[in-house]
DNA sequence: CTGAAAGCGCTTACAG
DNA sequence: CTGAAAGCGCTTACAG
């Protein structure tokens, strides 16, 4: 049989089509018997309204849309966005919401096709990921009047809604751990150095160092690659004043570095501390386990999409100050890679 | 300036707005001159037609779908899952086409979900993985008639198009490599049993090691997580006729394996040999860097858009054979945690 | 080869 | 509270 169209439930319910869309759509317009016996029909008939159609008579078009940068050279980020991706469908999913994903090459392209989708009324609200350092997206979606959402700082985010976890909290926590631990030296291998969380993370870690404080603590950037991860190893680790501690951006540099240690005949944790961000389950396969800092990136996709759909629907008031929604920090989870230094200063 | 649709075109040229579909579309019925006319006009406009229009009047959506099954536990298929939408967007872009994505929990939702695309027209085709053995899904896209390839063996594509590489190639190629270095004993760490990937891997490992022959030659069935590889090569390694050459179906259990191995105080290579299927960047950062068997997954995903698009264009002929796409089998390259066994036998 | 028209399935003012 | 109608921007028979 075809599948029934709204022109079907009204015939079977004795009203008109537009009476069946008022009530499938919650508008007021039709008495709450009229409501109860079209929801019925609907249900029993399992309706689902065309989306081509809803979207051509200037409804919403229940997609949200995520752009994605290509080629995802790190492995790094891949574990992290499927995992986002996997706990913003998981809300998506609820409301009836398709994600539709678009690969670009750089952020005029991304800006592009914002503005081709917006043009289209092909997605309800996009997601906005991993903001540079005068970033040209968030003014850009802001001026179409797109819905989003930027997953990360809020303070880069101009008028649009974001949603991060802060770093700066994780930072912190992991330096006042290895400094408990007795570590007075202190380096940190960095990621992008343009990307705004990056910088975020950086500061926060020249501050604590200052507060705590250390004889000596760098940051030394790479391109969040495990090669890159592994030179910025390597260089640091041949300083005659080499620091008893490390901390990584992501969590597949960690397990490089952890190999480069090895290599250059450092035991770990005896001569070397070692500190994940971001805890996949490699930290855990590789010896010894590595300490990292673990947050719930599920969980965090979820409460984007939560987010944007809450913008989408108009529920956050767009004249008052930009909506910014904390997601837990990331917190330590000690492992065997982490231990206090042999030699004491 | 508002977006320009096909009756502004229409008006701008001096003809009918079906002229216009006509001329866009590639359609005969109108004249070249009228057609050249029209489509610069379109150009200098940087005209796009409206998706929702185009897919209510019938036509196409532009849309190709991909479901992905929740929750990706196991993080070795998801450098792999990335990797390919990679190379599936790299093609689709090309061709202006969009990618929509939809988790689901099982193959019954995933049926659902088909049915309900192709109900709405909101996608032109899918792409099927992973197929199980007695899989529902490829019956259930034939009945329905929506244009879709599977990315896997064509012994179970039914009378869909498919796409593969030559598991059992590779397979051979590495389990001569290791009876060449002088191994007799080989293990095979190997993926969920019933996809059927895994049984012609199974199937073929059991041939070959008859065929060489080796002394001995099991499979450990696993659920493709690091945990379930690593609680496998424990037992595996534990035995007193412990093989002196293991293959691991995936990269992350064979990560998983090495930290095992290291921790029971076997030395890699030279007590144990390890052999990694699916070479991410993590292969090359332990130590010492695993041999692995290589393929280009974002080429294999362009591959694979490329045969859907046809697909869709009704370019395979849908009445002689399945049409079924060869590509290149994964192929070996060594590294570190390969050599010839220490105690020959 | 071209034009005028119906129709896809919705939503939303506009009258009753 | 309800019904009849226009319109969203396309595609595609159907006449000329």
């Amino acid at each position: 049989m075809k599948r029934p169209t709204i022109a079907d439930i009204a015939r079977e319910a004795g009203v008109s089509k537009g009476a069946v869309s008022y009530a499938l759509n919650g508008q007021p317009g039709v008495s709450d018997t009229t409501r109860r016996r079209i929801l019925d029909i609907a249900a029993a008939w399992e309706f689902r309204a065309n989306s081509a159609a809803r979207a051509l008579a200037g409804a919403a078009s229940h997609v949200v849309g995520l752009t994605l940068h290509r080629p995802p050279k790190t492995l790094g980020i891949e574990p992290f966005f499927m995992e986002l991706i996997s706990g913003l469908e998981a809300e998506l999913s609820i409301h009836d919401y398709a994600l539709l994903l678009h690969m670009v090459p750089d952020h005029a392209a991304e800006v592009a096709v914002y503005q081709r989708w917006w043009a289209d009324r092909s997605v309800d609200g996009v997601l906005v990921c991993d903001l540079r350092i005068g970033d040209g997206r968030v003014a850009a979606l802001a001026e179409l009047g797109l819905p989003a959402v930027v997953i990360g700082p809020p303070s880069a985010s101009g008028s649009l809604a974001s949603i991060w976890s802060d770093d700066e909290i994780s930072l912190v926590e992991a330096v006042e751990y290895l400094a408990a631990l007795g570590h007075r030296r202190i380096a940190r291998i960095g990621g992008i150095p343009d990307l705004v969380h990056t910088s975020i993370r950086t500061d926060a870690f020249s501050r604590v160092c200052r507060e705590v404080p250390l004889d000596s603590a760098v940051t030394i950037p790479t391109d969040y690659t495990g090669e890159s991860g592994a030179a910025a190893t390597r260089r640091i680790l041949s300083r005659p004043d080499r620091p008893s501690a490390l901390i990584y951006d992501n969590d597949i540099m960690a397990v490089a570095g952890l190999a480069v240690a090895q290599e250059m005949g450092l035991s770990v944790p005896g001569d070397l501390s070692i500190v994940a961000w971001d805890d996949s389950p490699i930290c855990r396969l590789v010896h010894p386990p590595l300490t990292a800092l673990t947050r719930d990136i599920g969980a965090y996709g979820t409460h984007a999409a939560r987010l944007l759909l809450a913008a989408i629907g108009g529920e956050l008031a767009l004249d008052s100050a930009a909506v910014s929604v904390h997601d837990e920090p990331a917190r330590l989870v000690p492992r065997g890679s982490t231990a206090p230094p042999v030699t004491a200063a």
